[in-house]
DNA sequence: CTTGTATTGTTAGACATCAAACAATTTGAC
DNA sequence: GTCAAATTGTTTGATGTCTAACAATACAAG
């Protein structure tokens, strides 16, 4: 009998918690947002905004709603995220070619700058984050992940 | 070579986001709070919120200090969380017997009553996020997870 | 006991996110 | 070509979270 309730002030019941995989999940991430916070804190990027500014540069002119679907946000964030980019001289608005109703995004020289700083830093921040697991681990481990969730098979056109 | 940018609308190239294993996790975790949203939506209880109900469960009268440490919340939010709950009717706050500064929480009946079913829902939502993976995929999921995130440092109070 | 320090719950202010509504524009049906 | 339907960016309002400050209470040193 392990069922020992309000053991000690830190020996708290998580209950069925902790062998839920979301759960876990949900651990991990938080603990991988504050090592992100602290290895870039210093240029106020979050892991969401890091990749919002990887996608622009890897895909350059892209619109605004298309970065909402590639970075799963909504249309309405995307305004803001961008007004935030801009107002920092690291993205620029573009009128779209075609559609007088779209913005391409750009990112700005200054832009370009800040991301291969990022890079690097998100580097170290990785390596420390799979610091405790051998390579083969590391490929395990993104592979399950990717089991996880089935809407990774829209990356391939479903229509 | 596979590298053809701003190929079509839905070829979008994320860069090097694929290969992190944080961004895999974040995808991972977007995934599972939608499905998480939609097995619960009706409730209207978040992955969060869960948690924070099973935690008073499983440890009834602790403080809300405690409920914060334990479910990685600021302790402004834990009021906000209770607020919302007590105002359900699914939490209590009563005076701690000790310290007249402290909250002792408590599940009501109806607390206990909708924990059961949700534990249910989570249980289906559980089995559906593993849906893809051999019991022994999970397993080791679970402890790759638990490996990244040096909890033990957290667990040490570190003055 | 008195006094300084720490802890607890709370409020106020900031920020990110979403959903709903809107005008401008594009697209598709006829 | 005309007109309804869909898309795009935006604004507004709601929610959840954090940090910084605060008063009340507990604790520790003398």
């Amino acid at each position: 009998m392990t069922k020992k309730k309000t053991s000690a002030d830190k020996g708290l019941d998580f209950g069925i918690l902790p062998s839920l995989a979301g759960y876990q999940l949900r651990l991990a991430q938080i603990a991988i947002f504050r090592d992100f916070a602290a290895a870039l804190g210093e240029f106020d990027v979050t892991p969401g905004l890091f990749g919002v500014i990887v996608i622009i540069d890897a895909n350059p002119g892209l619109k605004q709603s298309e970065l909402a679907r590639a970075a799963h946000l909504d249309r309405s964030t995307v305004v803001s995220v961008i007004d935030n980019l801009e107002r920092r001289g690291l993205v620029e608005r573009r009128p779209a070619e075609n559609d007088r109703r779209s913005n391409a995004l750009v990112l700005t020289p200054d832009g370009v700058a800040l991301l291969k700083k990022l890079k690097r830093r998100v580097g170290e921040h990785e390596k420390r984050l799979v610091e405790h697991l051998s390579e083969e681990e590391r490929v395990t481990l993104v592979r399950l992940l990717q089991k996880i969730f089935p809407e990774q098979r829209l990356t391939q056109s479903h229509t």
